[in-house]
DNA sequence: GCATATTTGTCCGTATGTATA
DNA sequence: CTATACATACGGACAAATATG
């Protein structure tokens, strides 16, 4: 449906690696394997909303579309399935994974109780840079209407915030986490409605962050993500 | 190394399901497909200790070992190596992966921040249920010197301990994470000195935590988790 | 409800590149 | 440096389940 969209112009040979930009979180130093970059690809189209909720992966189509074989295709679905972003349904297929409200309230559970517990200590200064540099790039995009790189600044912000909790698999599985919050962005018909009002909040937490007010920080993310997720709800059950 | 172990005599034939008991923790209401299966076989073996760390998964062996074809093998390596349990090095192949001393410090600072603010709000009944149930566990266990089952109490513990926290989604995460926590278990040479000393201090936390004393329940697991921590660290830098 | 077509699940054979003895 | 072993990736085959007429 979104247009043909080749991988690297499948170069019919086996064992290729073409350029392989994006690269994700990449296990060591290992440059990706074609499963690797395959699941890559997807996970950016998924993320950017290229590829709707709820639409099916079909094997051939893709398979043709990205010039790889089945064997490693479906290797790649193992990698989305288990960062959540597709859902399998036996001898059916998979697709991208649909968010209900339920889903919604679960990934803001986990927020809360990891990003609050993560700003509500001690800040690295380190930390407090790259916030800030996410709340330029949050009003720089705004400026320009751009909404989906309102939200990447936003996950930027978030992705920092949990930085500061000092450990590098809690920060990879939060990463998998906000990429699945992407698919939750989606659900919302406007997305200036739903990011526009906590683009000054970021700013606001950055504030209290850099006076060492951490408990007040750590209080406002609070109730930020409590009215993010009324907003984002309401939204599905409204529809 | 250890052994021939077939996962269901494999049936020349395709698409057939054995038995498949263990499930882990499946998507939906799935039934397993094989290389699910798979994956829930190598990695009860791998945190079992029977694989070791560091040893090969030889694909043309295991594919003989299995009954299962490299294909389906390969998608099995792609869950765990998600998963943590296994680490590829390009066109060498994939092993159970080994952790070093900063694996553990990292495994231990999610620990403290998502378990101590999980056990810091109000329990559930439910949740001290089940804690109490693994704090048995753990007892009968060392009754009878059976320490790998005392860590796999132990491990129930806070799973539960985790599930305070009130998402599907962290807990998940935690499994996996906390299966990772066997491979570090295996860098202590007699399980009962890592074991032993706290079976004690979880019945203290559980003890805390019903009488709703949760601020004191969350400073006495830091302190828990930081011993033990020191200990498999200390395990670790001494080998 | 049934026959058929499509798609998934799984296996096998093979070619190629990479690491190692 | 050559040879060997193995991982990587492709393509084709068939069974089984699901979707379709």
């Amino acid at each position: 449906m979104t247009g043909s969209a080749s991988l690297e112009g499948h170069p019919a040979g086996a064992t290729r690696s073409g350029l392989g930009v994006v690269g994700g979180q990449g296990e060591l130093l290992d440059r990706p394997t074609t499963a690797q970059r395959v699941a890559d690809v997807l996970r950016e189209r998924i993320v950017r909303g290229e590829l709707r909720s709820g639409t099916q992966f079909g094997e051939q189509q893709l398979t043709a579309a990205l010039g790889v074989s089945r064997n490693t295709l479906r290797e790649a679905f193992q990698i989305l399935i288990g960062e959540r972003l597709l859902i399998r349904e036996p001898h059916r297929g998979v697709f991208v994974r649909r968010l209900d409200a339920t889903d919604v309230r679960d990934i803001y559970n986990v927020r809360r109780l990891v990003e609050c517990a993560a700003l509500a200590r001690p800040a690295e200064p380190r930390g407090l840079v790259e916030m800030r540099a996410a709340v330029r790039q949050g009003r720089s995009a705004a400026r320009r209407h751009d909404w989906y790189d309102v939200g990447t600044a936003d996950v930027r912000f978030h992705v920092a915030v949990t930085a500061l909790g000092g450990s590098g698999r809690l920060d990879r599985v939060m990463r998998a986490l906000f990429a699945e919050l992407r698919l939750a962005f989606q659900l919302v018909p406007d997305s200036h409605v739903l990011h526009k009002p906590f683009l000054p909040r970021n700013a606001e937490i950055l504030d209290l962050a850099e006076h060492c007010d951490y408990a007040q920080a750590s209080e406002r993310l609070r109730t930020y993500l409590d009215e993010a997720e009324a907003v984002i709800v309401s939204a599905v059950d409204g529809d």
